[in-house]
DNA sequence: ATGGCCATCGCGGATGGA
């Protein structure tokens, strides 16, 4: 079973680069995050012509999330129960396991997030994004508790460490890269999940976004900002997990990588 | 040193992204 992550920054924009991707890379469930189309305007045709079902989530303009996947999509929700929210962010799904163990259910859980930006330390924004990520923790230990295996992906806008920063030192302290953020990430991991990319070698100076001025992409100053986070019954099938960066290279890329899994 | 790009809305330039 193979699961992916995209940030695609305009589905209008990007859905020919997507349908393409999902041809050359068929994997069982692609969560896409910054939509930036309402629900009418999602093109839930092309997909199931692709032989994918979908679950949207959209919102005009910002914002925007989606499940599409092989198998159907049941139990969804949307945003974060308990946490009252004007921005579509979070959207959550059981999808069928084709390759369930003899002795679990035969479902995974997936959450698909769109985590807030933050823009700078000490703005509105920034509180919003501490708010916001208080609110998911308290959710998400509900949800670990009802479901074993359990899938957390999406742009989570914060690095783990300077590994996942081309400039640890120029970028300390601002956005992404902050104390309060990466400690809100452990405290989401701590609630028992694994950061899939690490549990395999990796390149150094690995990223998933590279900003769109300044030729970033071509000299690799990005960040690691998109994760797959796996809860513990579904770590020790993980076999493998990269970013793929072909479609940064694509004319009109979105400025994210997809970032793959795959589980055994 | 500053901002350098891209998408949206909508038709100029502001806002947001990261």
């Amino acid at each position: 079973m193979r699961l992916a992550t995209w940030n695609v920054n305009s589905l209008s924009v990007r859905l020919p680069q997507v349908l393409d991707w999902l041809q050359k890379n068929p994997v069982d469930v692609l969560a896409l995050q910054e939509l930036k189309l309402t629900d009418d305007k999602f093109p839930a045709e092309a997909f199931a012509a692709a032989g994918y079902q979908t679950q949207c989530f959209g919102q005009k303009t910002y914002n925007g999330v989606a499940l599409v996947s092989r198998a159907p999509a049941v139990a969804v929700v949307r945003n974060i129960p308990g946490f009252s929210d004007n921005m579509a962010r979070v959207i959550t799904a059981s999808v069928l396991d084709p390759a369930p163990a003899p002795d679990a259910t035969a479902e995974i859980r997936v959450i698909g997030a769109y985590f807030p930006n933050g823009q700078a330390p000490g703005s509105d924004k920034f509180e919003y994004k501490m708010a916001w990520l208080k609110g998911l923790r308290d959710w998400l230990r509900q949800e670990l508790a009802e479901h074993a295996k359990l899938v957390l992906m999406g742009d989570f806008n914060i690095t783990f460490d300077d590994q996942d920063v081309w400039d640890p030192v120029g970028l300390k302290d601002s956005i992404h890269c902050t104390d309060e953020e990466r400690y809100q990430l452990r405290a989401l991991v701590s609630l028992g999940l694994h950061d899939s990319f690490r549990l395999f070698e990796q390149s150094p100076k690995s990223y998933s976004w590279w900003d769109y001025r300044d030729m970033a992409f071509r000299r690799n100053r990005g960040l690691r900002i998109d994760h797959i986070l796996l809860s513990q019954a579904l770590k020790s099938r993980a076999s493998a997990c990269a970013i793929d960066k072909a479609p940064r290279k694509n004319e009109r890329p979105s400025d994210h990588a997809p970032v793959v899994l795959t589980l055994d």
